[in-house]
DNA sequence: TGAACCATGTAAGGAGTTACATGATTTC
DNA sequence: GAAATCATGTAACTCCTTACATGGTTCA
């Protein structure tokens, strides 16, 4: 139930049309919490319907039809408190870990090319982070707002810092494992898939 | 797509009934992946019609009539391709985030007991992993599997540290913020709309 | 013999993803 | 005037969650 209390903060930050919305869903809020346009859109709809949001007339000679949409009190009174109401923080759910877990039974064949794959995403994600710190968050700034915006993003900022670490970690640890299927315990029937290419202790 | 697998690893690593496996999943796998009854009894069906898996034969006299599992070579096969296929990480999704960001627009009023309650939360499941690191790695253990459970063990402690201090951080912070929306240094509020997306590139 | 629990399952619904549809506008 | 793209939307499907159902077992 958060994604129509993130469509409600965007839409209290700056009014939008649903297009504007599913950019800002690509950067921003969508940093930390991600929605496709059709999300965006049905959401929209059910929130106008509850009242807690209502379609701007158009006031620019409307190029293309946009509906910009704009935050009615109940809205912003639903956002105050789902905002203060608790919540129960969601159990950890990767898929990478799980992997690696799978991979201890089956062998780590085939998996560092993937791995080497993410951490370079991460440490894409991790610089895009620092920009925006450098370019939004000057010493000197420290506005409520700002504070509060600086804290998010240096939760992505560690996040993506933990991500980076801890797979340049795995990868070293990697090449020393056995690489085939049956990697530790099990009767392996020596026929399953191998994969020659792995055997590069790259580094 | 990740449940199949998760199940698959944990029969492999030991064939279990349904109700041992949810036990199990509150647990080991399901610190990083959790699953109800319900989802794993439904993909249960599914595996052994899809002869990924095959209920054993109940060889004890058995009381109630649980039904436990075991992986074909199928299953296995399919476990392997899933292990090394690539996959995209998922970009993050987290509620508390999104919180803090609408706290910056309608104020801070209410949140702080939550936060403490997060950072509670993540203390204790930050001691319960480091509990299983003394219990299950000492120094001397490392086969090529323990290797590798120790190393998800440990993003699981890196993430929950990362928590906890992220949390006392804010924590710290949060006091010095308006509480309530406009009731504070309501600055903030008159040139509002305009400048709420500081994260979001220039535009 | 009734209460509590064990073990497996069904049903309904919410939330998110993927694929496709439609009309308007810009561009070549 | 055809093609590309903009902007909004529908439809179908998967996955997960919550609530309930059913029959067996233990034990007081």
């Amino acid at each position: 139930m958060s994604l129509p209390h993130a469509i409600l903060t965007a839409l209290l930050e700056r009014p939008s049309s649903g297009l504007e919305l599913t950019r800002r869903f690509d950067k921003s809020i969508g940093y930390f919490w991600s929605a496709t346009h059709q999300q965006i859109y049905r959401e929209l709809g059910k929130l106008e319907a509850e009242g807690h949001i209502r379609a701007l007339p158009p006031e620019q000679p409307a190029r293309g039809q946009r509906k910009s949409y704009e935050v009615l009190p109940a809205g912003r009174a639903e956002l105050e408190r789902w905002t203060a109401a608790a919540q129960d923080p969601k159990p950890l759910r990767d898929a990478l870990l799980l992997r690696l877990r799978a991979a201890a039974v089956v062998g780590t064949a085939g998996l560092e090319g993937d791995l080497r794959r993410h951490l370079q995403l991460h440490r894409r994600q991790l610089e895009e982070y620092r920009e925006i710190e450098r370019r939004d968050f000057p010493p000197g700034k420290d506005g409520p707002q700002d504070r509060l915006h600086h804290l998010i993003l240096r939760a992505g900022i560690d996040l993506e810092t933990f991500w980076t670490q801890w797979l340049a970690q795995a990868l070293e640890e990697l090449p020393d494992l056995p690489g085939g299927p049956g990697g530790g315990t099990d009767v392996t029937d020596g026929t399953a898939s191998s994969d020659g290419a792995r055997t590069t202790p790259s580094r």
